[in-house]
DNA sequence: GGACCTTAGTTTGCGACTTAAAATTAGTCT
DNA sequence: AGACTAATTTTAAGTCGCAAACTAAGGTCC
């Protein structure tokens, strides 16, 4: 059903794909461990650790004792092997972050955004990169690429087209239009903003560890990252974790999707407020959502209304969880967000409650929910998982960079 | 992230099973094309199929011209290499089913079953497997094992064990009792029903030639089977696809399950009766679920009333789809099971139209909605599958059979 | 009817790969 | 200093897939 040569090189890149993926995320190894965990023999490990050191993408970390033998030399990724940058661009601004090999951040930029054109967007992602880049004093060539986080679903094939309803892009080939704005040749990812985030929890944060995790995200509006078997589930055209569009209420409340009824207008920041303005029938104070979620919060325990909508959020959003245990049978699932994180903070229990009473019993013993780990770089550092990530993979010799056709 | 280990054994064993699958799922094919649609060259084409033959598995199956050339030899899998057995277990009887290697039905049986021991179960299991390799004249060593679909989740492990809520099982070992009940050794493979009658779909049915698929399926109670990158996913303890337990209408109706507004509880045939009983007002002439869903559908066009609930279902059902479109963003939906054929014969319109207003345009976009293909059979196709698919993974030296291990 | 063309499939020679076993290296212990 | 231990590296052997050369089997053309 998948008919996939295999050639005799392609194992050799598999296993250097393995040992420097296993250094990579479990830490410094010496050569003997590495054999161990990987199921290669020593002589193999020996090998390929060779060349992978003398492509400069590991280097060896000091030696620790081995009761009474040769020590064991430890080897790790060379963090100053190459650079990635990571790109969120998100509905009020874009951040810009460049990081060695291993994730360390180096140097970081902010920069506000009014709502503009992709074009204008677009050049302002080169230019703040040309600007990162520059202010780390990095050089261009030890880049390995850029990932891109960007608020809505990404369709991957020859070239990325990007669908944020909530910016007004439609149909935008976002990869080509930076290519265009920027003199350097780096290769670009360009993914959707929930997954990179959900990549970040993965690599670095409650992720670790679980080979099947919902990552729900729940902001302004409400998405998901699914990561199966390891890897972030992307579906037939890249844009399956789509939550907060699922009904939850059938004939309920309108989204802004044009729906009625799904979950994001009842666990999302707008629906929350929305919801809390209907029940009080006022208008809010002013100021950001965040800021106003966060004050409904605090009032909790003094107004009756601000509690009951809390109640009812944790309701919906349990219920809504409980929907992607039922489904997906993961172990694990992380609440993240800014709003996600302040109403786990207030409300797991509740939320915990709501979603043990709509799960089926079986897949719910399985899960454990936890609070996502990660701060407000958690998509810029996903998105610059992504060159990573395909360094891993490919793991191919250095000297060829990636093309096009390895991405694809 | 994934420490597996490869040998350069492994190469082989993986071109193996690439070319007995291709040779298994594309029909007769010769050694030109199958070098063409593996990718391997002509030479190993040569060599491993030349290994095949030899061990029994493929035959050759004359030729064909090849304008003004040396004619080709098709090749094919032999379907007297060996034989499967599939079995359904049903809320009211089992069946079961013996097939050669390309799944062709030799010899069938059917036992009515009121609800009993999971002993009693395991022992009638037993011996109707004795008796359909009997009537088929088949000598025992020929059988490469025996799939048994379930109605429950399975979870999968040293032992599958069954929690099969509707006919009261709860952690049954089944693999274990029908070990013990048959003096046979043939290799046991346990799964849930939807999930064999997916697999069924996708071998031979509507899904044929997809990687993302789900395959919903609605009969007395509602499941799904999902299909990731062109295998049945299972999630992290085998119990995922679990739609017809996904809260659709946020305290709703009560369902079977003991929560409140799940999409079985609207559109599950018990459902669909319930409501037009409640809505009627009195009770339904009695007999069978199956026929009384009939007569329904034949009422619509003389009652208001039963074209109501049927509307309604069709739109409860829609909006259950679009969840599935959201969430999995699959290329294609087959809608399935008894009361799911007979809705879509006479409301696919109706369903289609809901599911396009609750689904996000993008992924709603990608997906074609057609209906089941297989008859009544399909969970014990989908079953005798199961050994077929060790085979052809695994492609392996049949002089040693299939050990747990492997299946593990 | 025989030289020649075309296409399918097989054999040969080679480079690349992993492994088990032997050899080497780098320390500790007494 | 010599014995001992444990981590790597080297060596020799066996497997694998591939490109190229070669054989098989049929048709065409004169």
């Amino acid at each position: 059903m998948a008919p996939k040569r295999t050639t005799v090189r392609d194992l050799r890149r598999q296993n250097r794909s393995t040992l420097l993926s296993t250094l990579f995320f479990d830490g410094p190894l010496s050569r003997y461990e590495l054999s161990r965990l990987s199921g290669l023999s020593a002589a193999t490990v020996s090998n390929v650790t060779g060349e992978l050191v003398d492509d400069g993408l590991v280097v060896e970390a000091g030696s620790v004792d081995s009761d009474g033998g040769r020590p064991r030399v430890l080897l790790r990724v060379n963090p100053a092997f190459g650079h990635v940058i990571g790109v969120d661009v998100g509905e009020t601004g874009i951040k810009v972050e460049l990081f060695d090999l291993t994730l360390t951040q180096l140097a970081a930029f902010d920069h506000a955004l009014s709502p503009s054109s992709p074009a204008a967007v677009a050049s302002l992602i080169a230019s703040a990169v040309r600007d990162v880049v520059a202010s780390a004093g990095v050089a261009a060539s030890t880049v390995l690429g850029v990932g891109i986080g960007v608020p809505g679903t990404v369709e991957q094939g020859a070239t990325a087209v990007v669908h944020a309803p909530t910016i007004g892009w439609d149909g935008v080939r976002l990869e080509e239009l930076v290519a265009a704005a920027s003199e350097s040749a780096w290769p670009l990812y360009v993914e959707n903003g929930a997954k990179t985030q959900g990549q970040a929890e993965m690599w670095f944060g409650a992720g670790r560890g679980a080979r099947h995790v919902v990552i729900a995200l729940i902001g302004s509006g409400v998405g998901a990252a699914v990561v199966t078997d390891g890897g972030v589930y992307r579906g037939a055209t890249s844009s399956a974790g789509e939550w907060g569009h699922t009904t939850i209420v059938y004939g309920g409340r309108p989204c802004r999707c044009g729906a009625l009824g799904c979950l994001e207008a009842y666990v999302g920041a707008e629906g929350i407020l929305d919801r809390y303005r209907k029940a009080r029938g006022r208008e809010l104070p002013g100021g950001d959502e965040q800021s106003t979620v966060a004050a409904l919060i605090d009032a909790a325990p003094r107004s009756k209304t601000a509690a009951r909508v809390l109640e009812e959020t944790a309701g919906y959003l349990g219920a809504g969880i409980a929907n992607l245990v039922n489904l997906f049978n993961p172990e694990r699932i992380v609440l993240g967000g800014w709003a996600g994180l302040a109403l786990g903070a207030h409300q797991l229990d509740r939320i915990v409650a709501a979603t043990r009473a709509h799960a089926l019993r079986h897949p719910y013993e399985q899960i454990s929910i936890e609070l996502g780990r990660l701060g407000p770089d958690a998509v810029a550092v996903g998105a610059a998982t992504l060159p990573v990530a395909a360094l891993l993979d490919r793991a191919a010799d250095p000297r060829k960079p990636a093309s096009r056709a390895d991405i694809a």
